[in-house]
DNA sequence: TTAAACTTTCAATATATTTTGAAAGTTTAA
DNA sequence: TTAAACTTTCAAAATATATTGAAAGTTTAA
């Protein structure tokens, strides 16, 4: 394979992953494009490769940032924003774990909590079922959060280190 | 608040979860319902609770037992079909993860391996970004992969036992 | 200042996904 | 058989999401 054609395989492969993990695909592929340019990159540019509008660069570029994936750099001299994505493996893992934790799991903790506070007849087949689920539920997704905290704070090595040794 | 109440937020809760992880929102509600039930549910049952088309129920139901989270069920000298969900959140986990991992992970594994394949220049920075990237993202999802494979295979106690013991 | 270079916004448009519902298909009891 | 009870299908409609592009906004050098 050519490496022009390889990248875009990857282009749209990080794409298509991203889309199936409520990533647009658009902002998956300006990041596998960023992920793959030694140099920082102009909006123009990308524009450019990826065949998309200045507002669709804009707003994705943007929500990349937001993410904590990429950033901004000025070339002295110029009056053209560069950007450019982090490129440690880990980092990316631990951002995107970061903010799913903050958009989604937080609130969905919150929610659980105050369902499992519902009182009801003990007797009542609807009411234990009920209460069943949500505190099992509960517990998974608190586990799950101590386990993200943890993880976040964690070094590269000391993590899969620690991992592989409980996996091996 | 009411029980049912509680019971509705429940399924809204699933189903905007659902949504934010690529299940869509009806699927996740009528799988919320289901846990929640005592008993097993007929479509028209699900139907009229959710207020859905028959024609969203039955395809719903069947993804749902193409995921292996729900069952059909038949009653003795009843035409009609049930359907419970297994209450069991390991359970629930275990599945997910079996189905996203066969249904993404190991595309995109084949994928990122004929990719880490491709030759070039060593000295060409555009081939040397490239190629670092492509051969850490593989790195990370074979450890994935690898981790999902043991998780996969291991019982509950065990498994929650272990990690706790790392993320103490 | 001002005007060129650049960035941001957002209503309109396009695309993708989900849902409907009526018709077709299947099963079973009599 | 047959007809009632039930399930499945799928084209059309509705809804949700993403994208465009031109206009408005901002910054900077002269």
């Amino acid at each position: 394979m050519e490496l022009a054609e390889a990248k875009k395989k990857f282009i749209e492969t990080w794409g298509k992953l991203g889309s199936e993990w409520g990533i647009n695909r658009t902002m998956a592929q300006v990041h596998a494009l960023l992920l793959i340019s030694p140099e920082a990159l102009t909006t123009e540019e990308i524009m450019e490769t990826l065949s998309i509008s200045r507002g669709n660069a804009n707003m994705t570029l943007r929500d990349l940032i937001g993410w904590g994936l990429i950033e901004k750099q000025h070339k002295a001299g110029e009056r053209k924003e560069y950007f450019y994505a982090d490129k440690d493996t880990w980092n990316i893992a631990r951002q995107v774990a970061k903010e799913r934790r903050k958009r989604e799991l937080d609130p969905m903790l919150k929610a659980l909590d105050e369902l499992s506070k519902v009182e009801g007849d003990v007797n009542d087949p609807d009411y234990k079922t009920f209460n069943k689920s949500v505190t099992d539920i509960n517990k998974l997704a608190k586990n799950v959060d101590k386990t993200l905290d943890t993880m976040l704070k964690a070094e590269e090595n000391w993590f899969w280190g620690s991992l592989f040794k409980i996996f091996k």
